[in-house]
RNA sequence: GGGCGGUUAGCUCAAUCGGUAGAGCAGCGGCCUUUUAAGCCGUUGGUUCUGAGUUCGAGUCUCAGACCGCCCA
């Protein structure tokens, strides 16, 4: 059997433990019927506190929780308990507690215990509302010895914290350690939720419907990455973690489904950056009838809600950038951008030739470069995106970039698309979908003539989908929004992992 | 893939020019029945990320590697 080595700390907690069990007290108790979170425990007290009364106490509460601090003084201690909703002291006093109970409870209780606490509440000589104890319940008895938790709630409400668990990477590595010393952390991933709940309920609230699509895909398509592979054991098939639903959330509008949506993840075998996991949660949605300008519209109006609603105003700060969301967000197409930006004036009809000496004009090396909208592309990416920080609809991409979206209909080698920009990064793409089914498979086709020239991230050919075209889809908007990256931004996290509870790290040996 | 930085006690960090590896908190023992960074007295705890090298002597210098972070592709 593998084990742990223990240390002489971990070995005396695990004699304690079975000491307990041997004196009859159950060390990892069972169900335990709270009354009170702490933060409601404290409402109660406020809420029904008579300070004519010398000594009032409340009637008893029953809270559960985490103790993480301890103030030992002979035959009483104050401690305090966290759960989710804060922290509330304790005082445990011998002779209020049951007989036997303080010697091998209180007076061994080590920070990291969890236990159920009953007891009246009132305020200590420094005013501190406290529960008085009558019941203390083990719940379940740390083994490993944490780091120390010691922070004051200032006047204004700020923690100030004495020591702090820091080290990024064992907060990534054991993020329940993370989760537990550091009330920010709780507060970003509470917020991750919260987020999702309002995203979901206005999606639902405009009659889009969740849906599951596979995870396991035959042909990694929707989107220009590489895939993970994996296999199927039974059915020798080999098979590819998603990169993206989109193919098979457009089958669901051939299918007559009019607007889907899917939040879920999606992998892609490329580099680990701050703005990078390998899995990662996209929301996509797809809407029947509509096109470009109606999911520009949703993205808006999703972002734009969350952070209202979170912040309470249609803006925040991210890392020290005061970032504006008030409707509508500036529209600009990619060409425009560039020249708003460098000042060079580049259109999809110009020659590669001249692209080229833009480029170079702009100290790029476009050389090998064989399409017009490619080399806009690159200088799009390299001279504008990092200078767009307030949100910004980027729109009309070239076509060859674009393999799923629809042609403008006054210019075939631009695409009714758009991507959102925040900060620098990409957080939404969008376009009016490509539902001639002729016209994809010829992209399709394409895509294949690029993957032969050596682009790994070209789009494979999907016949079935072609097929599920030639059934009829209705014309359709279509959005992809980046989950991992919005929650960044409202909870001002300057990387990705820190808003991804567990991200991929290399296992440690 | 490349460059830079980091890794020392459970946690946060020191360690001068290469000269006995320290502190606070946590832990352990003792005192203490309204404390709150509780206090007071005492005390344990180290493969200095790993391996090799230089040296009388390496946490410190050199080389290789591991992991993490940041930047770049």
């Amino acid at each position: 059997m593998e084990g742990f080595q223990e240390s002489e700390v971990t070995q005396a907690r695990i004699e304690h433990i079975e000491g307990l069990r041997e004196a009859g007290i159950e060390p990892y108790g069972r169900a335990f019927d709270r009354t009170h979170t702490a933060a409601e425990a404290i409402e109660f007290f406020k809420s029904t506190e008579d300070t004519s009364v010398e000594k009032f106490q409340t009637d008893p509460v029953k809270i559960a929780g985490r103790v993480m601090n301890k103030r030992m003084m002979g035959k009483a201690a104050f401690a305090n308990v966290h759960d989710l909703s804060g922290n509330i002291q304790i005082y445990l006093r011998k002779n209020d507690l049951p007989e036997g109970a303080f010697e091998p409870c209180v007076k061994e209780l080590a920070l990291g215990d969890i236990i159920g606490v009953e007891g009246p509440l009132f305020r200590t000589k420094t005013g501190e509302i406290t529960i008085h104890a009558t019941e203390v319940t083990l719940l379940s008895k740390v083994i490993n010895n944490l780091p120390p938790l010691k922070e004051v709630e200032q006047e204004d409400g700020s923690i100030h914290r004495f020591f702090e668990f820091t080290e990024v990477e064992t907060r990534y590595r054991q993020r329940y350690l993370d989760l537990l010393m550091n009330r920010e952390t709780r507060e970003t991933f509470l917020r991750r939720s919260r987020a999702l709940n309002i995203i979901r309920r206005e999606m639902d609230a405009l009659g889009y419907l969740e849906v599951e699509t596979p995870m396991m895909h035959h042909i990694a398509g929707g989107a220009a990455a590489r895939p993970f592979m994996t296999h199927h054991n039974t059915l020798d098939l080999d098979l590819y973690l998603r990169i993206a639903p989109e193919l098979h959330l457009k089958r669901l509008l051939v299918g007559g489904m009019e607007a889907v949506y899917e939040i879920n993840r999606n992998f892609r075998n490329e580099g680990v950056s701050v703005k990078h996991n390998p899995e990662f949660t996209m929301l996509e949605a797809y809407k029947a009838y509509g096109d470009r300008d109606t999911v520009m519209d949703l993205c808006e109006h999703l972002i734009s809600t969350a952070v209202t609603e979170i912040f309470g105003e249609p803006k925040l700060s991210y890392q020290g950038t005061e970032l504006l969301f008030e409707r509508p967000w500036k529209r600009v197409t990619m060409t425009d951008a560039i020249e708003e930006v460098t000042g060079v004036k580049v259109d999809i009809r110009d020659s590669v030739e001249d692209l080229i000496k833009k480029g170079e004009e702009l100290g790029l090396n476009l050389e090998g470069s064989d399409s017009p909208g490619r080399i806009i592309n690159t200088l799009f990416e390299e001279k504008v995106e990092e200078t767009l920080v307030q949100p910004t609809f980027v729109l009309d991409y070239p076509t060859v970039i674009s393999p799923l979206a629809k042609q403008k209909p006054d210019n075939p080698d631009l695409v009714d698309r758009f991507e959102l920009f925040i900060f620098g990064r990409e957080i939404a793409n969008g376009f009016t979908e490509l539902n001639d089914p002729a016209e994809q498979h010829k992209r399709f086709n394409e895509q294949l003539q690029e993957k032969d020239k050596g682009d790994e991230e070209a789009h494979e050919m999907d016949l079935d989908y072609v097929n599920a075209l030639r059934c009829a889809m209705p014309p359709a908007g279509g959005i992809g929004i980046g989950i991992d990256r919005l929650v960044m931004l409202l909870t001002d996290s300057p990387s990705i992992r820190d808003v991804i509870l567990f991200p991929l790290l290399r296992p440690r040996e």
